[in-house]
DNA sequence: CTTGACCCTCTAGTGACATGAGGGTGCATA
DNA sequence: TATGCACCCTCATGTCACTAGAGGGTCAAG
């Protein structure tokens, strides 16, 4: 497989799969005659499952952590799993954030006036903090 | 003031204050004999309409945006009015992706498996990509 | 007169890539 | 054989919105 492909397949950029080379996330491919990367199985494992940690919203280093942790089929459980639960309440907290950021946004209502000088939001973003 | 004071008052950083002045977002303040920034109430205003712009999620850019519209007393408010509904569907679509994740994640449940090999999810992270 | 809190400029680092320059490879088609 | 084209290579730099640090200066209180 060539960097193309792998990237077609895991869903990545081709940026994005030499640069998780760079940064020791995957091992360095062989390489054609050529100077091509040339990707097994095994990369597309690899990537595969950083891809999806990614989507999770897990930062880099967390997957890198997930990493080490998978790469250890006799390891505990506990470690993964705690990272989980740290995750969710990380979302939660997000979620409210975003929520709350909705709802002053709502709060303006459509503005109804034509004018700069009676614009309900421009005058919600001029008011002093509290 | 001096820029500790109006970054208290604003609740920014003093280094962001500093920061929004070299990007041009604050006209830079006069300097006192020791060369500190000296700040005023117009200083005040606009920093206090940036952080609530920033709060609410916008964009240096949008907030770039939304200081030249409210500069303009007379302009239309209509073009404030898009930026606050494309916002929201912004915020909705992230909304949206953080609660699918969230869910993703809980569906793993518990892991009552106590090694990585049962892992359900190092499993769930590991299976190939549709 | 010294201490400590504050201020200054300038540079570099963060995370997770994206973009572009300037070139090489490999295969099909004219 | 030449040529076009899609793909690949490395290396450097840019993105966003700050943040941190080095190395210094200012100012009021005790």
């Amino acid at each position: 497989m060539k960097i193309g492909d792998i990237a077609k397949r895991t869903g990545l950029k081709v940026e994005t799969v030499r640069f998780y080379e760079g940064e020791g996330l995957i091992a360095a491919p062989r390489r054609s005659g050529g100077n091509y990367r040339l990707y097994d199985e095994s990369h597309l494992d690899r990537l595969t499952f950083i891809k999806r940690s990614r989507d999770l919203g897990f930062t880099l280093d967390q997957v890198r952590d997930l990493l080490r942790l998978a790469d250890d089929p006799r390891g505990s459980c506990d470690a993964v799993d705690e990272m989980a639960v740290l995750h969710i309440a990380e979302i939660d907290h997000k979620l409210a954030g975003l929520q709350t950021l909705r709802e002053e946004i709502v709060k303006w209502g459509r503005c109804d006036a034509t004018t700069i000088a009676e614009c309900r939001l421009i005058d919600a973003l001029s008011s002093r903090l509290p």
